[in-house]
DNA sequence: CTGATCACG
DNA sequence: ACGTACGTGATCAGA
């Protein structure tokens, strides 16, 4: 991956309007991350093996439907649940110990001599309650050579906060303290009692001190302490209530008397071993920040697939525990904010801090320091009249945008650039939140600012502090699901490129737009008399439902399927076009007005009086990874059509220029050679083949395939990306499902290692929860769970396609940055991006140029196991570029 | 505001 | 016996 950031003071000098959509903040919690509660700042620390160990011998042994033991983890589950609603806390660690020894072991060969292994049908619950704790991002910590005792102590007495420790392990009543509670599991998991330094009174007579005095004195069986041979249980507690500890018991040993000295004096050695081993460390050598420690309640959908998967079917349906089903609220945890009257005052809040989080709105821009206190600057509107107009405040807040000492927290990046369009500011050193959360959380969708006005000023109180706060958290959940590169090396220097994309824009031909307009124009009203003569009446052609009924009923077409519903898709008209001579009409009306509305007239409403569209690219839309495109949307202009393409015309080079069109052959199909790593496909890239027709040969055995063994071959290849079923070859190829098979059967059987891959993703996506691509971007998929053999079979699908489209669209991404990059200096500016293909406005000079630097980065993006093959084509329209 | 339709990779 | 290829966005009708 390029790590080359393209974030440098390179300004845009071109105006460029602020949009209106303004940015939303609050997405970050209205989609249910850490929303509507009230955190406590209290710290809960849980021994990870002893809560396991009690939770499995508290339940039955159930096994998930993959057979799969889960008790243990599903009684954690629960508990964890508990403990969320009842303490609230904002910070969560759990530790574990691991297996190796300990100096507690280097200091006595019989330490925890006695504890027998972990059952088999236990041990394979860690990794599983390891996962779940990755998905609820609670952070777990295990050191070698520490026990899991040794990291809750540390942390327990590295913090001032209230603390509490969830345990079955006695040993750790010596933490209790004033701010240390300790909640001890009894026998069951039910039963939890809240251990205080009274109730521990109460309950033993000692101090939480005195516990270590007590297992030196009289050991403990559990773990092997020998204590002082012969002194027991009642001994020791009438020892420590006279002499308060056993150092005080040995400095008064002449005050006692016979056997009972005897055994005191042999035992001292054994004594002082026992008070080494019993005591917990507090002093570890752990750095572990409390901003670590936060989690995310409600849960993500990640959890919820994760119970569906483990069929804790009790949890799926506590619909509380997730965030979007809970009602938007008015409970926001509040940042302290402080209004203030000038963009000076947040220029002086961030200053002196390394970061802050950054929010604007369309009355207000927010800044927070620290995340905890939030400077909100209310701006001057056409409705309020008070503070600095939009303007005024970038203007100041400049300086801070283009300082790269201050990392500024963003929830889209983009967005900002595009604020500061206006006066050529391009920020650096920034970190985009809501980037952030569309890797991290991947059904996320984000949502613009129009959906959202009416709420804003309810639900938006304290963004700019929750920013900064979400943006730590996010970051190291990027970290633990492998995402961090993904993030900081393709997707976050991305808005820059696709910002100058948008800004540069493609140029239309406005004089060819008007001459088309008029021409389809016609062809529309011309088309429309036709039908409605042919109909015998006027009717809405554009209605379905109309349209179906004067063809199927008045003009009694026979629908040429079984099925109930009538579509009037163009597949049906397509097999009924012989029955009357409307059909055809009809066919060519959808055409001519799908051109005309769609591309004609779209088309003038968004192009500018210069003659350029300015398309968005969304980068957190989809559910792949690819981009999309909107208003206009420039990825779906006719190609396929020969009627159609010529719309291609209208897309031109600006003067002097040419546009160069560059795109990626077959790259998904290389994808899968790649990740399936087939010998027979792989081969066949490396030999640079015509793959439809070496797939022809194979599923044919002919040499020279036909023309149309060849188009057989394609659409196969097109199958297989989606996970086809041999119903949906049979119907796109005309053939019956029994020849359909045999194809797929001859491909599978010439191309093995495709099917086992595919299988292995779908396997995987359903333990996992998500697919994932090669870079490692996820897409949960919780249907492959549902009950539905529908809903399964789409979740079966969307998981094979999902690595292949999705590398694809990770690749294209690195190209872009590579391009970008190249071109610094140029004057050629990438202006598209259509999935596999990107093209650049390139001065005539430069074309061969760019060019060059087009099939140079998109064929070194990655290296594969196959070669990523690149065609340029160069015209002065689109249409030309072939 | 959702479904139907059709444009693209 | 079931329905039936993945991912998008724009337009229109009709509730």
């Amino acid at each position: 991956m390029p790590g080359g950031r393209a974030d440098g003071a390179d300004v845009c000098a071109e105006a460029f309007a602020p949009g209106a959509d303004g940015v939303i903040l609050d997405n970050l919690r209205s989609h249910g991350y850490n929303k509507n509660m009230n955190f406590k700042e209290e710290l809960v620390l849980i021994d990870g093996n002893s809560l396991l160990n009690r939770a499995f011998y508290a339940l039955p042994l159930l096994t998930g439907s993959d057979g799969v033991y889960t008790n243990a983890v599903y009684g954690f589950a629960n508990l964890l649940v508990r403990l969320i609603e009842e303490y609230s806390p904002r910070y969560i660690a759990v530790a574990f110990d691991m297996k190796a020894k300990t100096f507690r072991h280097k200091m006595y060969d019989g330490y925890k001599a006695t504890r027998h292994g972990m059952p088999e049908e236990l041990a394979v619950q860690l990794p599983v309650l390891k996962e779940m704790l990755d998905v609820m991002h609670i952070r777990y910590i295990e050191k070698e050579g520490i026990e899991a005792d040794d990291i809750i102590g540390t942390l327990a007495a590295g913090h001032r906060l209230p603390t509490y420790i969830l345990t079955g392990d006695r040993d750790s009543f010596q933490l209790i303290s004033d701010t240390v509670t300790v909640l001890f599991t009894r026998k069951g998991i039910t039963d939890v009692s809240v251990m205080t330094p009274a109730s521990l009174r109460n309950a033993t007579g000692l101090l939480p001190s005195q516990i270590v005095d007590y297992k030196a004195l009289a050991g403990d069986s559990s773990d092997n302490i020998p204590g002082v041979p012969g002194i027991g249980d009642k001994r020791a507690t009438e020892l420590l209530s006279a002499y308060g500890s056993a150092a005080g018991v040995y400095a008064h040993i002449d005050e006692i008397k016979g056997k009972l000295k005897e055994k005191l004096e042999n035992g001292r050695q054994s004594c002082d071993l026992s008070y080494a081993l019993a005591t917990i460390k507090t002093d570890c050598d752990l750095d572990i920040p409390l901003s670590e420690l936060t989690y995310r309640f409600p849960f993500s959908e990640e959890v919820m697939a994760f119970f569906v998967r483990r069929d804790f079917r009790s949890l799926t349906r506590r619909s509380e525990l997730f965030g979007d089903s809970v009602p938007a609220s008015s409970e926001y945890e509040q940042a302290d904010i402080t209004v203030v009257g000038s963009a000076g005052e947040l220029l002086a809040a961030a200053a002196g801090h390394g970061e802050a989080g950054i929010a604007f709105y369309d009355d207000r821009i927010s800044v927070s320091p620290d995340g905890i206190h939030q400077y909100d600057l209310p701006l001057k509107t056409d409705l309020l009249g008070s503070g600095p107009t939009e303007r005024e405040a970038l203007e100041t807040l400049a300086p801070l945008m283009t300082d790269g000492g201050v990392k500024k927290y963003f929830y889209d990046a983009k967005a900002v650039m595009r604020r500061f369009g206006f006066c050529g500011v391009m920020p650096v050193n920034f970190e985009d939140v809501a980037l952030m959360e569309y890797l991290a959380r991947p059904n996320f969708k984000y949502t613009s600012a129009a959906g959202f006005s009416e709420t804003l000023g309810l639900t938006a109180a304290s963004d700019a502090a929750a920013l900064l706060q979400g943006g730590r958290t996010l970051l190291s959940a990027l970290e633990g699901q492998g995402m961090s590169e993904l993030y900081r090396n393709v997707e976050l220097p991305l808005p820059r490129v696709l910002f100058d994309m948008q800004n540069t824009g493609f140029l239309l031909d406005l004089d060819l737009l008007e001459k088309l307009k008029v021409r389809y124009t016609a062809l529309a009203a011309e088309s429309t008399e036709r039908i409605y003569a042919l109909a015998g009446r006027r009717f809405n052609i554009n209605s379905p439902k109309q349209l179906g009924s004067v063809l199927f009923d008045d003009l009694g077409i026979s629908y040429p399927k079984k099925r109930t519903e009538r579509s009037t898709s163009a597949e049906i008209l397509g097999a009924v076009r012989d029955a009357h001579p409307i059909v055809e009409e009809v066919i060519r009306y959808r055409f001519v007005t799908k051109i005309k509305s769609t591309y004609l007239d779209g088309l003038s409403k968004v192009a500018g009086a210069d003659g350029v569209v300015h398309t968005e690219f969304n980068q957190m839309q989809t559910s792949t990874g690819r981009l999309s495109s909107s208003e206009p949307n420039l990825q779906n202009i006719p190609v396929r059509e020969e009627d159609g393409k010529v719309l291609r015309a209208l897309f031109v080079a600006r003067k002097g220029n040419v546009l160069v069109n560059a795109d990626y052959s077959q790259i998904e199909l290389r994808v899968m050679a790649h990740l399936s790593g087939d010998e027979n496909l792989i081969d066949a890239y490396i030999r640079g083949a015509d793959i439809h027709a070496a797939v022809a040969r194979e599923l044919f055995g002919t040499e020279e395939p036909t023309a149309k063994e060849r188009r057989v071959a394609k659409t196969v290849n097109f199958g297989i990306i989606y996970g086809m079923s041999a119903y949906g070859l049979s119907e796109r190829l005309g053939i019956s499902t029994q020849e359909a098979k045999s194809y797929i059967d001859k491909y599978f059987s010439r191309f093995p290692r495709v099917r086992e891959y595919l299988e292995d993703v779908v396997k995987s996506a359903r333990e996992k929860g998500y697919a994932e691509s090669l870079f490692g971007r996820r897409r949960v998929i919780a249907e492959l769970n549902s009950r539905d053999y529908r809903t399964r079979g789409f979740g079966e699908r969307a998981a094979m396609n999902m690595p292949l489209q999705s590398t694809a669209a990770d690749i294209i991404k690195i190209a872009m940055l590579k391009v970008y990059a190249a071109l610094a200096g140029m004057r050629s500016r990438l202006i598209l991006q259509v999935h596999d293909e990107l093209i650049i406005d390139a001065p005539a000079d430069e074309a061969e140029r760019a060019a060059d630097i087009l099939k140079r980065e998109m064929e070194s993006a990655v290296k594969l196991r196959v070669p990523l093959v690149v065609s340029v084509n160069t015209g002065r329209s689109w249409l030309d570029c072939k």
